[in-house]
RNA sequence: GCGCCCGUAGCUUAGCUGGUAGAGCAGGGGACUCUUAAUCCCAAGGUCGAAGGUUCGAAUCCUUCCGGGCGCACCA
């Protein structure tokens, strides 16, 4: 495509359609009239939202004495143009606040560049505060300046943008119109830094371990894989930072915590995002009972601090997060819900099958005594726990780091937070025994050459740790996705994550 | 991965059992000095997700592909 002299002879034209060039005509015209249409700063501005509250008493017409030197910035959302005057609403970050010019004061020219501002431009005003006629808090604009053209226009002002798509894809996009959305991200920040203080107020500090990894550890999980190529070597996405923590613990932290991403190469749906963040904490000298009294303690202070309630809503289901939440152990819910019990599934898997086929639930043959304990758990039993409950107790084959207990040596100490009847936490008292973990992962190799690609490998260097001796310590894992979900009651993922995984656009 | 649904202008959308695309907002021109989905007048904007097929004729029917949504499965 040849030029039309609008890229100022560089040929750097952004690729845009029709709409475009009268905005790239602007830019020139704003150019070759000494206004750089891309500025470098606005010093001295008062956020909108700080004027909204300092001139909340303002009445109708009046003009804040003090207000002279006012100077606000922000993105032009709309105009209302009067001939000789015209209104446009500003927005920085999420508040919005009108301003208003006429020819008066501005002069033609000035006046004539603000007329010809396009909806998504952004703008620096300097004037005082006042309240309009009809009751709005407005800045009387004495003199202003363009800080940044936009050249694409913004989604409809009434309706929106509503395809997902599109909202996931241009995030930023999304943020500008549906202000809610960027509320709700923020809510999952007040929950992260939320946890940092309350974890840090614990004396727990705050660690980075390995996120690329010889070996993937400290979960049961598909990883992704990577090449580095000056050292030539294969290397793994974290599943977990698990094994790394516990190594911190051989070499004498006590309590510690990480907050970061995860990778798993597994299905992607309205719970599973390929890369997550998880918290994971580790605190020596103590076991998986103190974990959970921490889990019922920071739960509701951290729903205090999101929502400002230890109350939640799930659907009309209302929820209470305060302690203590009911101890259940897997046995009595399967029995319960199932009228199954750990040692009589067992012993007979078939019959175990077959409570599980009539309760609709998809077993195969070659399911194991392991598998079938978790899918009556996720399927049967998690659903029917609503109210905060800390299952314990699992089945050593299910829980290849986890330590077993002194009076049943088929049961390990660990428990899962149930809340809403999803999974809202993973702890165990940690398996410390060199020799006893090593049968463990001897355990899981023989499960992986049998062909589960889940299971977990054989970690030497993790084993030398343990071999120098690990203290006894609880340790516990929290999807932090999935607790902003709960707490900010969305049901998607991908709306307490700024950029879901998506295919890549052509 | 499997099943169901969706894809029309920058955005939100109309388009019936096939007759070759219509609107609102945004953008452009004009009028209007307290409006707020401002209003009024004018003009412009579409390879109907892509490629094949059926047909005299396809946005519409069929097939495949691409992208998305929602269920199911694996996982947190």
């Amino acid at each position: 495509m040849p030029s039309d002299g609008r890229d100022g002879g560089d040929g750097v034209e952004p690729r845009l359609p029709e709409w475009g060039h009268e905005r790239l005509a602007e830019i020139d015209r704003l150019r070759e009239d000494g206004v750089e249409p891309y500025a470098r700063s606005f010093r001295g501005r008062t956020p909108l939202g700080e004027i909204a509250r300092t001139y909340a008493g303002l009445e109708t017409d009046q003009k804040a004495e003090d207000s002279h030197c006012c100077r606000v910035a922000g993105r032009v959302m709309s105009r209302r143009e009067h001939g000789k005057a015209a209104f446009l609403t500003l927005r920085d970050g999420w508040d919005d606040l009108q301003v208003y010019a006429k020819i008066d004061t501005l002069g033609e020219v000035s006046f004539g560049r603000f007329k010809s501002l396009n909806v998504g431009d952004i703008i620096g005003c300097e004037g005082h505060v006042f309240r309009t006629r009809r009751g709005e808090l407005t800045v009387f604009v004495e003199s202003w300046t363009i800080l940044t053209k936009s050249l694409r226009p913004l989604p409809e002002k009434w309706h929106g943008l509503h395809d997902r798509e599109t909202r996931y894809r241009q995030r930023y996009v999304d943020l500008i119109a549906n202000p809610e959305v960027a509320r709700q991200l923020q809510g999952r920040g007040r929950l992260v830094s939320g946890m940092r203080r309350y974890l840090e107020d614990l004396g727990f500090v705050e660690v980075e371990t390995p996120i690329l990894q010889p070996l993937p550890g400290g979960a049961l999980a598909r990883p992704f894989m990577t090449h580095h190529n000056a050292l030539d070597t294969e290397l793994y996405m974290r599943i977990a930072p698990e094994l790394y923590l516990k190594r911190l613990l051989v070499g004498g932290f006590d309590r510690i915590f990480e907050i970061g991403k995860s990778f798993r190469n597994e299905g992607i749906s309205l719970i599973h995002n390929p890369e997550f963040t998880m918290m994971e904490l580790y605190w020596a000298y103590v076991d998986y009972n103190a974990i959970m009294e921490l889990v019922e303690n920071m739960i509701p202070a951290l729903s205090e601090e999101v929502t400002g309630s230890t109350e939640i809503m799930v659907g009309e289901t209302k929820i209470d997060l305060k302690p203590p939440w009911p101890r259940r152990t897997v046995d009595s819910l399967l029995r319960e819900y199932l009228d199954l019990s750990l040692e009589g599934m067992r012993a007979d898997q078939q019959q175990a099958k077959q409570v599980l086929r009539e309760r609709k639930v998809d077993v195969e043959n070659r399911d194991t005594f392991a598998m079938l304990v978790d899918k009556a758990l996720k399927h049967v039993v998690w659903p029917a726990l609503v109210q905060p409950t800390f299952a314990i107790d699992y089945p050593l084959e299910l829980s290849p780091l986890s330590k077993s207990r002194a009076d049943d040596s088929l049961l390990v100490e660990r428990f899962q937070a149930i809340i809403a009847g999803r999974e809202m936490g993973n702890a165990f008292s940690e398996l410390n025994d060199p020799m006893d973990q090593r049968r463990r992962f001897e355990e899981q190799a023989r499960n992986r050459e049998a062909g589960d690609e889940e299971a977990h490998v054989v970690d030497e260097d993790f084993l030398r740790a343990l071999e120098y001796g690990m203290p006894p310590a609880g340790g516990l894992g929290i999807g932090i996705d999935r607790l902003a979900m709960l707490l900010l009651g969305v049901d998607s993922i991908r709306d307490v994550i700024l950029f879901p995984q998506l295919r890549p656009e052509h």
